[in-house]
DNA sequence: TTAAATAGGACTAGAATAGTCCAGAATTAT
DNA sequence: ATAATTCTGGACTATTCTAGTCCTATTTAA
């Protein structure tokens, strides 16, 4: 089915309500808000912070805010925070523990079609995902360019 | 990590084997060349077959074979034979069951995703997976054009 | 000093995936 | 006819992964 974990789908609900919010704001309100419970709500956070994408403040009138404009977070980047690297196929990672060597010489392929789909990751932003209105930017991917 | 399942993974490298291969194949050969269990073999090439990917032939001399050329057969078409709808969020199959209401008026902008990374693998195909060089088409991915 | 937060990690339960196996049906060869 | 071969369909098991919880430590504000 090619989906993405329910943590990220998430991280996406959370990140789009602290986008809107601007301000920064505490784990548990986050958790009333989105009506995830708090410990998901926290495990989640605690991911982006360490990917970078949030920035803490521990102690009383502690929390988290983004850590930079909504236009520069993108998609691929919060999937990879919660997910690790993006690609379709273990071996488009690491090629070392690959035990099919005799039917497979597909490889190269593949990784074509991993740079696609994360082109298009990355050509989404957490202000695409919160604006109201479906009217994307123009993006094009010309899957030839990944090779100049 | 928005990977393949294993399945689909040993589907690619089954179906390349057929396409060089070009004539009717048992179970039991592909398994021997491609070191992956009958069983498994089995279960692959019943899916395929059940999304018309493949054609089988009973009894004795049986076997099976790619429905068409591989030009026309895309990798979206075999992950979806093995793993059901491409889509990366359970919402953009069925907006049913979703309970996530209250932080959640992201809907239209994720389906907007899912489409672009369903055109990047129907755009590929089974012929492109055995082209030896990794030279593709000129593939453009005009998001906008989604909405025409 | 106390309360309010995050940090880090261990842990459990449940779900999904991978993989196996078997009984049945179809076809060919003897 | 009978046997051998091969796919069909489904049930079943084991393993892995994911989701979710919980606990202890650390940091900061009042």
């Amino acid at each position: 089915m090619l989906r993405l974990s329910k943590l990220t789908d998430y991280a996406t609900v959370i990140l789009s309500f602290m986008a809107r919010e601007k301000t920064q704001v505490a784990a548990m309100e986050i958790a009333a808000v989105t009506g995830i419970a708090l410990p998901t709500v926290s495990k989640i956070l605690k991911s982006l912070v360490n990917a970078e994408v949030l920035v803490s403040t521990r102690g009383a009138k502690g929390g988290y805010a983004l850590a930079r404009m909504p236009e520069e977070i993108s998609v691929a980047t919060v999937i990879n925070a919660l997910e690790g690297p993006i690609a379709l196929t273990e071996c488009s990672i690491s090629h070392q523990g690959c035990e099919q060597a005799l039917g497979c010489d597909i490889g190269g392929n593949w990784s074509l079609i991993n740079q696609t789909i994360h082109n298009a990751l990355e050509s989404v932003t957490l202000a695409d995902l919160i604006r109201p209105a479906v009217l994307p930017n123009e993006v094009f991917i010309p899957v030839s360019s990944l090779y100049r």
